[in-house]
DNA sequence: ACTCTGTTATAATGATTCTATAACAAAAGA
DNA sequence: TCTTTTGTTATAGAATCATTATAACAGAGT
């Protein structure tokens, strides 16, 4: 999987990385089972530092998208906890929601807006 | 309005309180022309330093949510610039979406919490 | 043996966040 | 006019975070 960096980008690398690897899972490019390049490999290809890449995937197995396997590295296994998934969303829409009430954007258009989302990126369902 | 600050959040203190003032203003708490405390007095009220009161007001109003006069403080001012607002929700909701997906939340659930959320702040339509 | 893996430790650098003082001009109220 | 309050700006210090840099370790594959 191609992964791209931003250095312009006001988002952390670290996080790019992440949200460039939870799209990956999202859209099936990376499958239940697929490893990861090692955090030195990755961090050689994407010219950044190995730690930055370390915390990446620090991050991705707190959150249960990889495990960690010694001799496999970083693999990817979803832990499926619909319940702290539903509050994180909740958490995560609320302010967005807010924000784009303000702006005058409508419920039926925001609803609209995910219909598309869905449709443009293929894998998520 | 009340506000209120959490010392014990990750969420930086600046972004707390724009985002409680987005709240506000989607729930109509807040209204077109209503003042907003003067930094001084946020602060004040608030337990924290003006600066950081500042900060959130001038992230407000480079965003369009407020308007700075000298005589009467921020003042809610609303600048619908509907285009950006709809580019910012589509960047905000693509990851939170890549991750609800991954969770085997699906388009239907997302679309009820949606629903809900409006709901449940009964300003925001 | 050699290489590659994740992991850990330590340290330096730079950016961000928050606080603290201080000062300024513009406006309001007395 | 005098005083107070407003936003704004400048500067500086402390704390935290993000990133990089070296280095070393044990476990596993070749």
């Amino acid at each position: 999987m191609l992964i791209e960096i931003d250095f312009n980008s006001d988002e952390a690398l670290y996080l790019q990385l992440r949200n460039q690897i939870i799209m990956g899972i999202a859209t099936m490019e990376l499958r239940e089972g697929d490893s990861l390049p090692s955090v030195r490999q990755l961090a050689e290809t994407v010219g950044i530092n190995m730690h930055t890449v370390n915390k990446a995937y620090s991050v991705l197995k707190q959150e249960g998208f990889v495990k960690v396997d010694r001799r496999r590295g970083a693999v990817i296994a979803v832990d499926l906890n619909k319940m702290k998934a539903m509050e994180e969303l909740k958490r995560d829409l609320l302010v967005a929601l807010a924000k784009s009430s303000c702006k005058g954007i409508s419920r039926q258009e925001v609803h609209e807006l995910i219909d598309e989302l869905y449709s443009e990126y293929g894998g998520i369902e």
